[in-house]
DNA sequence: CTCAAATCGGACTTAAACAGTCGTATATAG
DNA sequence: CTATATACGACTGTTTAAGTCCGATTTGAG
């Protein structure tokens, strides 16, 4: 299946709440959480690898919260899904590094043309930023 | 995160080999598995699936296997994938129909701007056809 | 006619990924 | 000091994908 995680709707549902206010005004995880019926622990890690990734700035303490840090307009969906997911989403298993690589196959027959697919994806993910989804 | 199942690189693999026959020749599903290292029931259920769907001929009993039933040329990858899978791949939960659909969400503020997204995504997998992974 | 080789297809088990929860630590405005 | 908020690791449960098993059917060849 070829699918976002629910982390990365939750991240777009927030990052699109966050950009909508006016001016740099602070949002809690809560009030997010409570708005979209979104648990409010798992959003919340979501909004602290955000954070970490630098897309958005984080306020502790009372009164503290989440505030855009970029101009949604240079907010790309690919950054947000990379930032939410560790990891740059590659379409088969054949074109991850590491020990799941496709070393499995004897002769990986389909590496290289599906490389073409996967620019396209990643095209489609690039071609689309915070300030068109708000 | 985003990625083709493994039925469906088994089945492109797959489909790569039998097209790489020349003339119509028949090749068997244990053939396939043994040469690429493939699990043969899961392999058997894949070509099965692709048998129904068209892309491939059946012949059963002994000397049987599997040989193409169109040209290479009008098999997109996005059919491929639609055969094995059973569904067309959704970026989105709140793109789906049935019950898993946006209404979890009270407002799904996301939908729309994903779209563009998942039309775009379905570019790619329809511009490749098995022509071009031979 | 019989047998072996192959597809057919449902049911089942195992494994991995994901979603969600819990507990605790840290920061900070008032 | 305290209430409120983020930070973060560890844990559990659920779902989905991967893989296995078993029997049925088809059919060419001896």
């Amino acid at each position: 299946m070829v699918r976002l995680s629910k982390r990365v709707e939750y991240g777009l549902i927030a990052l699109r709440h966050i950009a909508s206010q006016r001016g740099a005004e602070i949002v809690t995880a809560k009030e997010i959480s409570d708005k979209y019926g979104i648990p409010f622990d798992l959003l919340a890690k979501v909004l602290q690898r955000l954070s970490k990734a630098g897309v958005i700035v984080s306020h502790q303490g009372v009164r503290g919260g989440y505030s855009l840090a970029l101009d949604p307009r240079a907010v790309q969906v690919s950054t947000i899904i990379h930032a939410i997911e560790g990891t740059t989403p590659v379409i088969a298993q054949c074109m991850s590094d590491g020990p799941a690589s496709c070393e499995v196959f004897d002769v990986c027959t389909i590496k290289s043309p599906l490389t073409k697919v996967q620019a396209n994806i990643e095209r489609a993910f690039m071609s689309m930023t915070l300030a068109e989804i708000v």
